[in-house]
DNA sequence: ACAAGAATCTTGACAATGACTATATCGGTG
DNA sequence: CACCGATATAGTCATTGTCAAGATTCTTGT
């Protein structure tokens, strides 16, 4: 499985392809992402990715349900071990803004808006699985009666906003990832509390 | 000032380019926007638009900047007339989330994470005059005791993070508009409530 | 009024990219 | 072992962003 690297001009392109794609992304941002490059980086002829990835937004799409996989492997770590519901929210917290913070290009990749509709699909079921831990727990603690009555989804809906929101912040460069830092455990104390008095 | 439309070759462009430009934006998408597509809509030579932005990125950040401007009067006009703290809450919730399910593509030019050094200042100078009025609504409330005390930065962060995560939601697919109109008072009066029971 | 200079627009060119077609090579299957 | 699909290559094309001169319009100082 890892044995062939390249010996003649065969491999496990695709995945190659998306680990290079996803470096790429981390280290120069979204719009130095090129096929051709990472053709280039790769070693292969510039049209190899095609076999793979129909379109460059099928790349965007593949690299979409990679990462929201990853985010989902990073929350569940995050979640493994339990305490109280506000512990595990700012665990749960810092991990997403630590995703964000690592990979700020990613995250509004699996945000944007141009996802095909087949892969569509595929996107939603990734999402799904990334973020049934996290509604899990809110769910969860709403049966134990820690967490207000209403509509589950709309709860869930409400923490992940207002995390996605912060992360978005993050990105564009209106909250430094150390202001986030620091904020996380006011933030979900805020949202714990409510606003009103 | 709105009588020279274009007599010769010249004429008012950078207003233009900057009005074709959103429109593009918001009937087709970031990545069908092209100087040269935007100078052969108004007849222009394809370097034209250079005159006035120097780069395709001084482009997305004089559209950051306008963006802004216009994000920030649609909820100074939502906020015109006072009511409750959580009625107002509601109407500018609302009207954010308008904004985004209308220009999706202009939102997310906006929180975009490459505003060239020099345009970052500007920038941040208008979303500071965007977010002035309903930060202020928070801190009036806080000071007339309508709100937890607490660092009034984060708490402003929090309301507005939720929004703007809800908007990045609409604008991704995962929330349908429809969706996000039904929920709006719900999310804020979670946000007013706090999810702790 | 008018010449000088700045601002604006045009034309031409270039490299890079995404996408397409045709062709060659590898791996597995009957 | 021949066949065929999957995979990779080479070549090509239109489009795009960017740059460099050069032309045209507007402004400004005198």
């Amino acid at each position: 499985m890892t044995e062939t690297m390249s010996r003649y001009h065969h491999g496990d392109l695709r995945a190659a392809v998306l680990r290079r794609a996803e470096e790429v992304l981390r280290e120069s941002g979204t719009d130095a992402l090129s096929l051709r490059g990472i053709a280039r980086d790769l070693g292969v002829s510039h049209a190899a990715p095609s076999a793979h990835f129909r379109d460059k937004n099928a790349l965007f799409d593949a690299l979409a349900v990679a990462g929201f996989r990853r985010l989902g492997e990073v929350m569940d770590a995050a979640l493994a071990t339990r305490g109280s519901l506000t512990d595990d929210l700012v665990a749960f917290a810092a991990a997403y803004l630590d995703f964000a913070t690592d990979n700020p290009a990613l995250l509004s990749v699996m945000f944007a808006r141009k996802h095909s509709e087949t892969a569509g699909a595929e996107i939603a079921e990734a999402v799904a699985a990334a973020f049934a831990h996290p509604t899990a727990l809110l769910t969860d603690a709403q049966a134990r009666g820690e967490v207000v009555d209403g509509d589950p989804e709309v709860i869930g809906i409400t923490v992940l906003a207002a995390l996605q929101g912060l992360a978005t912040f993050v990105g564009s460069g209106f909250v430094t990832p150390e202001q986030s830092h620091g904020m996380v455990e006011d933030v979900v104390a805020t949202l714990m509390r409510g606003l009103a008095r």
